[in-house]
DNA sequence: TATCATACCTCGACATTCGATGTATGCCAA
DNA sequence: TTGGCATACATCGAATGTCGAGGTATGATA
């Protein structure tokens, strides 16, 4: 069971980071801005967990950094997919919709 | 990134098992056949996991455990949801569709 | 000048999953 | 009768990932 809401991220973290990526360059701050925003504060991923994920993604060769410099003027570190990377997305999504599809038959049925 | 499909299954299995029981009580053995069928092999539950999930439950006490002869003649454990465990279930089931919900609106807005 | 937002990062505690392994019984087929 | 398979319980260690807390630094704003 997890601890709370947060908990249920396990897993999933790394698919929305890919998925956010596949419309564009972002950096991690923004990235966790974005998260929060789109999901209407349901998701609000932790520094803790967002940059493991980053260094995760990047040693896999899913995502590629390059340090540029922000909106608001600052130094930031950019990502953006590789082509490994967007075919993981969708690798990825696959697999989360057919998870979630699963999930939800034992829901309905009991 | 989960190593494979199975890894998917975190922070949900406690939810599915309640689930199943609340539509009556089942043994260990029955519970991973079940969620194997229901969920057209998508989802399947290797023992070292679901009897953890089980012990965890029932110290939580979300359920509880009887001795009862199975289908097939033999001794087995059966569990059933406790008041406590299917106000759980509802509780997490809730907290399943928001987060699903919201990370479907990342999926389609990136 | 102090505090806040931006922006990076690491660390240790904790929980969970997974595969492997172990026990035991009952049934069926060779 | 013996070997193997399905039933049914359980534990263990390795691996992984999340989380909160903490740390650094800069620029803007009050």
């Amino acid at each position: 069971m997890p601890k709370n809401k947060q908990d249920l991220l396990q897993g999933t973290l790394d698919l929305l980071v890919l998925r956010i990526l596949n419309s564009g360059a972002r950096h991690g701050y923004d990235i966790a801005k974005h998260i929060q925003l789109v999901s209407k504060d349901v998701i609000q991923v932790g520094q803790g967990s967002l940059y493991p994920s980053l260094h995760r993604l990047e040693k896999r060769g899913y995502i590629k950094a390059k340090w540029d410099i922000s909106e608001t003027g600052r130094r930031a570190k950019f990502y953006q997919l590789t082509a490994d990377g967007k075919k993981k997305t969708s690798e990825e999504e696959n697999k989360w919709q057919e998870f979630t599809t699963a999930v939800n038959l034992i829901l309905k049925n009991g």
